[in-house]
DNA sequence: GCAATCTGGTACAATTAATATACCAGAAAT
DNA sequence: ATTTCTGGTATATTAATTGTACCAGATTGC
C-alpha cells in the first residue's frame, strides 16, 4: 500500500483551484510563503508540489518573480478532458439529470446553508451582476452558483455526483443558449434562488430552481 | 492539509474488504503477519490500523486468538475513513444521495426500459441467485443491478453522477446487506425492482425501491 | 539613490511516520 | 513435550515533513 505524499495532494488541491477559477490562467500565484501558510503544508512539501505542477506545463516557475498559471493549462487538467461519449448525450438528458440532483439539494441547502455557503453564493451573484455584458464570464459564475448550491446542502457524496456531470454543463449548449438579454431573467433566477436559502424558504427554493430549469428545458426542446 | 497516514489506509482497506465480503462478519481474520503482507504494510502500521477498526467497533482483537469481525451496532461512519478527497462522509449522506438519484432513475426506467436492459437486469438477478453463498460474487452483482437500473433510465448524465458515487455504495453496504441471512431479503427487493420495470409499474417501482432505502436511512440515524 | 522588502533557491537540524527486526507469553496443534 | 501458532511489545533505522535560517536578485517606498 503505498504512502501518500504530502506533494501530490498539493498538486490535486491547486489542480482544484485551477478549475475551480480561484486561481486564473496567466495570473500570478500568491507567494509560496503565503501559499503553503493557505494550503496548510511546509514551503519544502509546497515546493515540491509545484515543481511537479511545472513539470507538467500547469504552471511556470520564475526564479525571483512568481509563480505563474500557463495559458491553457485547463485543456491539459484530467478535469478538462470531456468525456468519450459526449456527444451522444441529448441536452434534454442533462437538464433533466441537473433537476434531479438540484432540486433536492436546493432543498437540503434551504435546511442546512451555512454562513460561509451563503456568502459564496452572494459572492457570484455579484460576480454575475458585474460581468453581465461577458457571457463566458457571466457563464463561469451561472455555474459556479450552482455547484455552491449542491455544495450548501451539505451532502458531498451529492456534490461528487453533481461535480461528474459539471463537464457537460460547461461544455453544451445549455449556456449559450443563454441568449442576449436571457442574462437578466437569469439574474433574477438567482437572486430567488439565493434568498430562498438565505431565508431557509424550502418550498418557494425549490419552486423557483424547478422553475429556472424547466425554462431551460423548454428552450432545449425545439 | 492533513498528511495521509497509512494506519487510515488501513482502515479503509479493511473495511473495503469486508464490505466486498472477502472478509465476513463473525469469522477471524488472517492472522497480522499474513495481513500485513497482503496489504503491503508493515506489521506497526497494519496494528494501529487494526486499532482504530478495534476503537470503532468493527472488529474484536483477541490476544493469543485472533481478529474478529464483529456484526454491526454501531452505523456510525468515522470520520476521516473514507477516500481522502471526500472526507467527513457521513452514512446518512450516501443513503440520502442514493434516494436523490436512484428513485427517480427507477422512475425514469419503467418508463423507457428496454428489452435489453431488462435483459440484463434479469441475467443479474439469476447471477445473484447463483452466488447467494459466494458474498463477494453476489455483491458484484448486486451493485452492477442497481448500476443496470439507472442505465435503464437511459439518461447517460445520470448514469456519470451515478458512476461517480458507486464507490461509496459499497460503503453503505457494509451496513446494510453484509450479514449473513441479510442476502434472501435483497433478493426479494431486487425482484420486485425487477418486476416493476418489466411490467412499466412506476408508481411500485418508486415506492419499493423508497421504501427500502428510508428503511436504511431509519436505521442509520441512531 | 538607498534601504527595506519582496521573490524563489537552498541547506540543515528536529520531528514524526513507517519499516524491519527481534523477542515475549499464552494457546493450540503435533 | 515440543513446535508453531497467536497477539503484545520494544527498538533501531529509514524516510517524509516541518521549521528555521540564510542567499541573491528584483521590486517598492522614501
Amino acid at each position: 500500500m503505498d504512502k501518500e505524499l504530502l506533494g501530490i495532494k498539493v498538486v490535486r488541491k491547486m489542480i482544484s483551484l485551477i478549475s475551480t477559477g480561484v486561481y486564473r490562467p496567466e495570473r500570478k500565484l500568491p507567494a509560496e510563503r503565503k501559499l503553503c501558510e493557505q494550503l496548510g503544508v511546509s514551503r519544502g512539501t509546497l515546493r515540491q508540489g509545484l515543481a511537479d505542477l511545472d513539470s507538467m506545463g500547469v504552471v511556470k516557475i520564475v526564479p525571483r518573480s512568481g509563480i505563474y498559471i500557463k495559458k491553457y493549462s485547463d485543456k491539459k487538467l484530467p478535469k478538462g478532458i470531456l468525456p468519450p461519449n459526449f456527444k451522444n448525450i441529448s441536452l434534454h438528458d442533462i437538464v433533466n439529470a441537473r433537476k434531479i440532483i438540484e432540486i433536492p439539494a436546493v432543498a437540503l441547502a434551504c435546511e442546512k446553508a451555512g454562513k460561509d455557503k451563503i456568502a459564496i453564493l452572494k459572492n457570484h451573484i455579484i460576480k454575475m451582476e458585474q460581468s453581465i455584458d461577458d457571457l463566458p464570464e457571466f457563464l463561469k459564475y451561472d455555474m459556479l452558483f450552482h455547484q455552491t448550491v449542491v455544495s450548501a446542502s451539505e451532502n458531498k457524496v451529492l456534490v461528487t455526483a453533481f461535480e461528474s456531470i459539471s463537464e457537460y454543463l460547461k461544455y453544451s449548449q445549455v449556456y449559450t443558449s443563454v441568449h442576449e438579454g436571457e442574462e437578466e431573467k437569469a439574474m433574477k433566477y438567482h437572486k430567488k434562488i439565493y434568498a430562498a436559502i438565505k431565508n431557509k424558504q424550502k418550498k418557494a427554493g425549490v419552486k423557483i430552481l424547478a422553475n429556472h430549469l424547466n425554462d431551460i428545458l423548454e428552450s432545449v426542446k425545439s
